[in-house]
DNA sequence: CACGCGTGGTT
DNA sequence: TAACCAAGCGT
């Protein structure tokens, strides 16, 4: 039993959100940047940066001349701020490499920096049309849920993740499919209280057909913020983005009352590459100096 | 493969 | 209100 491709990509059509990225008219380009700031980042807060960073910079050899700590400070407070350099890295690597033209194809898009299996496959779908599957944590929740009548989706494997949701894609519109599947689970089939009433497969739902058990598998960790190194670099971080000249150690130091966490976090923020000391010893977002 | 990596809105 | 949640990736 598989998900009715007909009805789902019907509800796609009448109920999805107008999202920029959607549009005909976004290139390849305003796609794959959606996609990189929607790796842990809800759409909301995506939108707004999204739209200013495809102004400024409409195709990657713009974004590529611009410096690090251009791009950071643009990036702003989406979060997770390694993948603005390597979507910087990315956009140098398409310029240089690829004519200025993101590639279509899922291995080339693999070995770009900062894009995976969801990322390399989500591109050649919605940019290139292919009939690839794309498998993020929405769609693993609706296979989970509506193929094989579990609660949620047990831990990721990339290989069976992949294997499950090509078997499902239709022979025509597999692209729209996908991302029918994704919208499904983002507004109606959601980790927390899923909307059955409002659900245009129900009647394809093995999960629904079980009763709608709760989730059986392994428990999934809960992510810890405050206090973690996580927490204390964003809190630097945030000192140097909101100044353009660089600042003395004694200006990140008021961040974070632990010195030797707080040093450790300049350390490893040095290391990834995502603030630079000048020779006068002070600190910045790089490239600017 | 499990873990670390930002940030802010929702329940 | 603390916990949960949000279109993952690289190591």
């Amino acid at each position: 039993m598989s998900l009715d491709a007909d009805v789902l990509i019907d509800w796609f059509t009448d109920t999805a959100r107008d999202l920029p990225w959607r549009r005909s008219e976004c290139t390849a380009w305003g796609v794959l940047v959606s996609e990189i700031m929607l790796q842990q980042t809800p759409v909301a807060r995506v939108e707004p940066v999204w739209r200013s960073w495809l102004e400024r910079w409409p195709l990657p050899s713009s974004m590529a001349a611009a410096s690090q700590g251009e791009v950071l400070r643009a990036w702003g407070k989406l979060g997770y701020p390694r993948r603005a350099l390597r979507l910087h890295e990315a956009a140098k690597a398409i310029a240089d490499k690829h004519d200025d033209v993101v590639p279509e194809d899922v291995d080339t898009l693999l070995a770009l920096p900062g894009i995976g299996a969801y990322t390399a496959r989500a591109v050649a779908a919605f940019a290139y049309g292919q009939s690839v599957p794309v498998v993020d944590t929405n769609v693993r929740r609706v296979v989970a849920r509506a193929v094989h009548g579990a609660g949620d989706a047990g831990p990721p494997s990339t290989t069976k993740d992949l294997r499950d949701v090509e078997a499902l894609l239709p022979d025509e519109k597999a692209d729209v499919y996908s991302a029918a599947l994704m919208e499904l689970g983002a507004l109606v089939c959601t980790a927390r209280t899923p909307k059955c009433a409002d659900c245009p497969v129900i009647e394809d739902c093995a999960w629904q057909r079980a009763g709608r058990p709760a989730y059986a598998g392994p428990a999934k960790a809960v992510q810890k913020f405050a206090g973690t190194d996580r927490q204390v670099r964003g809190l630097l971080l945030d000192v140097l983005r909101g100044t353009v000249e660089p600042v003395a150690k004694a200006r990140l130091d008021v961040v974070w009352h632990d010195a030797g966490q707080r040093d450790r976090c300049l350390d490893s923020l040095l290391v990834d590459g995502l603030v630079e000391q000048t020779a006068g010893g002070l600190f910045a977002l790089p490239g600017e100096h």
